[in-house]
DNA sequence: GTGATCGGTTCATTATTCGAACCGTTGGTT
DNA sequence: AACCAACGGTTCGAATAATGAACCGATCAC
């Protein structure tokens, strides 16, 4: 592993629980000498990667990740176009709606949008990674994903993140044949208790899925009418989404039973 | 300059105009060894902060840098609570509004907001670069900065923008006195001719400055009435953004002639 | 066909990074 | 007040990883 992988590496260990990491904490978490980690991020510091903060000298990511992220939304612009997208899927289901994209291997959340129609709604953060087999974002990505990937997924042990996780990698199979027929996949309690989501694959131009829109309501709202709703809403705004980032879906998309 | 400096110096080369660069522009821009670049590259690659274009194989930034931004907007959610005043700023003026920070010695544009009142307006890009000289912004800026650092910038040749850029040191240090006594900064035409831009300074925890709230508005609209409203409604945008972010304006800081 | 330029690769040389041990400080315990 | 552990940060010889000139094959203009 190359220096500059490292000192990248060290940025992946900042997430929303843990917002600000001290040195030791972060030799720890790598695993890395402690005086590495220090000129590592002495020099993330120096670019603006990273800045301390006023009191405790624990480090922060810094406002240059603000700069790029505004010139990587200029060249493609996938953030800012979801943006429109999302709001009018979650006004049109009244339920959240969030989009997620595949990275180095796992599915991170990347903005969300609420529906002001129900008090009771399913809350969302922004940069969570998702699981594979316990999320309707998840299993909508993987049904796509190159045979290896699946493979390389399932292999790992599925935790169980509620009781009504599916952890049996057959089962997660067989959800997936089905994921590919409909393009649509669906998740009940399977990250969260009483959440049942629906989520559809997103496309690049280079027709590979790279993550997955999806629409998460209350259980207790869930009739067979809200259902077909939400699948349809969904259908639409996946298309919308794949067509404006460029994207093209594969061959195998089922198009003829497209809402 | 360490390795992990040179890689995200790399990064810097993108801007607005340039949102893709090829392997060879970036080893002329860099000055680097082109298999350097290559290494250095393929590395940022693999962390996702950096992707290859499909048909060319010329480098953009990547998706990681997403994430990370969203994180940091977690931890210092300047963006999220600047877009809101901004708005705000720019309706209430029926100007463009918008926020810079400061980074690594310049100051850079991170958000900003349109208001729909007039058909003719001030447009704006994120992630620009703004002139410390020429800019309501950098006056701003410039003004409660430490004497060594507005030093540095007033030694350094003063470009003219346009012709009514004010490039003489003394004069705008002259410039400097008269911001610190009223808080805040003018500038007609000194970045670009017929706008006319108001800014205030943003000061962080630690009571230093740490950028500039402005309005930028047509020269043709601007008469003495529309000149003092922008200048208010400044006033109470700059405390309340300056408050949002935990600041604290410095001891010499005019509060008396407050709004 | 020729030559220029592109993205990418090789490999011996060398400069940079690594890491154990070591500071000075801080904050909690006794 | 003495102690101790943990913190952020520093040092320096040993070891590893970065470097850059030369080299590919592909593409393209002429």
């Amino acid at each position: 592993m190359g220096t500059v992988s490292k000192a990248l590496s060290l940025l992946g260990f900042f997430n929303h629980q843990r917002t600000e990491i001290g040195l030791s904490d972060l030799t720890r978490l790598s695993g890395l000498n402690k005086a590495t980690v220090f000129r590592l991020m002495a020099e993330l510091q120096e670019g603006g990667f990273v800045e301390q903060t006023g009191e405790g000298r624990a480090y922060r990511l810094g406002p240059e990740v603000l700069r790029l992220a505004a010139l990587r939304e200029a060249a493609v612009p996938v953030l800012s176009v979801s943006r429109a997208i999302l709001d009018a899927l979650a006004e049109e289901t009244g339920e959240t709606a969030h989009l997620s994209l595949l990275r180095g291997g796992a599915l991170h959340t990347l903005a969300h949008a609420y529906s002001a129609r129900h008090a009771t709604r399913v809350m969302m953060d922004d940069a969570e990674v998702l699981s594979f087999h316990g999320t309707s974002s998840g299993l909508a990505v993987l049904a796509f994903a190159p045979e290896p990937f699946i493979e390389a997924v399932l292999a790992a042990p599925l935790p169980a993140h509620t009781a009504q996780t599916e952890t049996d990698p057959q089962a997660v199979r067989r959800a997936l044949a089905g994921v590919r027929e409909t393009g649509l996949a669906c998740s009940r309690g399977g990250f969260e208790a009483e959440v049942h989501s629906h989520g559809i694959p997103l496309f690049g131009p280079d027709r590979a899925v790279m993550g997955a829109l999806a629409v998460a309501a209350p259980a207790s709202r869930m009739t067979p009418e809200h259902a077909a709703m939400i699948r349809a809403a969904l259908r639409r705004a996946g298309a919308e989404m794949t067509r404006r980032i460029g994207g093209c879906p594969p061959d195998h998309w089922p198009r003829e039973d497209a809402a």
